[in-house]
RNA sequence: GCGAAUAUGGUGAAGUGGUUAACACGCCAGAUUGUGGCUCUGGUAUGCGUGGGUUCGAUCCCCACUAUUCGCCCCA
């Protein structure tokens, strides 16, 4: 017996029906904000990554998955999506469009060996938009609206948005040099992890959960106090349409981000739900006005995010929202008799290109395990097959919720079927929240507790 | 890479150093000679993670390994 992977899973059922849902989510949204659905390699060149991630971060340094494939070439399995976005957007000349910016988004699994645990996996899937082109902090504003508005149309209520800035190039050069100017005389009271972070990221020490505590920690510098006039106003500008947008944030100058990419803009949006694990940052993401440089372009800039669907997926599962979820078929036909079957056969493909969902038997089940299953696939009506009906042109019909029974001419099947399954909907689709919504159409659903 | 917990049938889950390892769910059949979902009756399962050790005897005690889960680190 061969097991899966460590770090991976296999999704299907009724979790399988949820992602579909969240992914038809993410298509519709994106739709309406005019992000172009993109599909990239799942590997790329090694280099592609040491370059656009930075050599320093713990994702290239220890968590690839990367191998030498038969041409002696250096292959890494994704690690995350921006990079091979940003590779696509020049090699594929985009800048060249004359729609700009380039507004991109993907969904895919990514690869990072880590060990396991609630919240990571090493085969993650990831949601991502990019928009490359435009230094307008109104687009900062809208990638993390975008994301907001889609845990908000899933009914996440526990979400709580991180922004802060790490400012441009000059700034932030400026900043890191106070920062370790202060920390260098107390390093040694730090932990082992902040001591090497001091040369390689200070950055990062910000962020480091042994150390927050620390005495020293209070009177550390701030960006905000390095930040020069054009970082400055672009943080404003963002906070502004932010506020337009009516997107609640809360600035924390705490957030840095792991990857090096980052500039200016940076957030993160994390799950504030009872039981949650600790690994709660459901996405993230922020201005990377260097990379497409870094990757051998022009200077041009770019903003995106990504999050985890898997963590997404179990924010759900906490907050017990019930999606929207279509399950069941529209018609079980049943059958005995060899020629009853044969009747089904063709039956069942004529209505099914009509348009209904139907299943039948496959197991010799006898009649009446024949019911059982479909109660099982909550079938809403039944077709009962029956050689004396087929005789004299027509078969049975059930209702299987009212359980009434009529015998339909052959040639009405299909009228009489669209009729019922119309009444069955309209019956069956009362709203039974107690909300107080005007237009309970189940477009929408609920989960106030 | 480090730390902790767990490992019993299709699933959930009791339990014991010694004849046939509970119970529940599920599944199948019958009561109901072609109309189920409730009920009752019966049936079902090559099951104690792998390899060693202690012992007359191990699912139970010891060791190692593996896997899973949770946490650290880091990230989505």
């Amino acid at each position: 017996m061969i097991n899966r992977q460590k770090g991976c899973h296999d999704i299907y059922g009724l979790e399988a029906k949820k992602w579909q849902y969240v992914m038809n989510l993410i298509d519709s949204v994106c739709q309406k904000y005019h992000y172009d659905y993109i599909r990239t390699p799942i590997f790329e060149a090694s280099e592609l990554y040491h370059r656009g991630i930075g050599e320093g971060t713990d994702i290239v340094t220890k968590e690839m998955y990367d191998f030498k494939d038969k041409g002696d070439r250096n292959i890494t399995l994704r690690p995350e999506g921006t990079a091979g976005i940003v590779r696509a957007y020049l090699e594929n000349k985009m800048y060249g469009e004359a729609s700009q910016p380039t507004k991109l988004y993907y969904t895919g699994t990514m690869y990072r060996y880590e060990r396991p645990q609630s919240g990571r996996d090493r085969e993650l899937t990831q949601f991502g938009v990019e928009a490359i082109g435009s230094n307008d902090p109104m687009l900062d504003a809208e990638v993390i609206s975008l994301a907001v508005n889609i845990y908000r149309l899933v009914g996440l209520k526990g979400i709580k948005v991180n922004l802060n800035t790490l400012g441009d190039k000059e700034s932030r050069g400026a900043y890191r040099k106070a920062l370790v100017d202060y920390l260098k005389p107390h390093i040694h009271e730090f932990c082992e992890d902040c001591q090497t972070r001091l040369e390689k990221n200070p950055l990062r020490i910000l962020d480091c959960k042994i150390d927050h505590d620390n005495e020293i920690m209070k009177n550390v510098p701030k960006i905000t106090d390095y930040l020069n006039e054009t970082s400055k106003n672009h943080y404003q500008e963002v906070k502004k349409y932010l506020d337009l947008l009516d997107i609640e944030y809360v600035e924390n100058p705490s957030v840095v981000r792991g990857l090096d990419y980052y500039d200016h803009t940076v957030f993160e949006i994390e799950a504030d739900i009872e039981g949650f694990g600790s690994q709660n940052v459901l996405g993230g993401g922020g201005r990377y006005n260097g990379l497409v440089r870094e990757l051998g372009g022009d200077e041009i800039p770019a903003v995106g995010f990504a999050m985890g669907l898997g963590r997404l997926m179990l924010a759900i599962e906490k907050e017990n929202i019930e999606l929207p979820i279509e399950d069941g078929v529209d018609l079980f036909v049943m059958y005995v008799s060899e020629t009853e079957k044969e009747y089904a056969t063709t039956l069942v493909q004529e209505l099914r290109m009509s348009g209904f969902s139907v299943e039948t038997d496959y197991m010799s089940r006898s009649l009446k395990a024949q019911f059982k299953q479909a109660d099982r696939l909550k079938s809403k009506f039944l077709i009962i097959l029956n050689d004396e009906d087929l005789k004299e042109n027509r078969i049975q019909i059930k209702n299987n919720k009212t359980k009434e029974e009529e015998k339909v001419e052959l040639d009405y099947i299909l009228y009489y079927l669209d009729e019922q399954l119309a009444t069955f909907e309209e019956e069956n689709s009362e709203c039974d929240c107690d909300c107080d919504c005007d237009d309970c159409g189940h477009e929408h659903h609920h989960n106030e507790r």
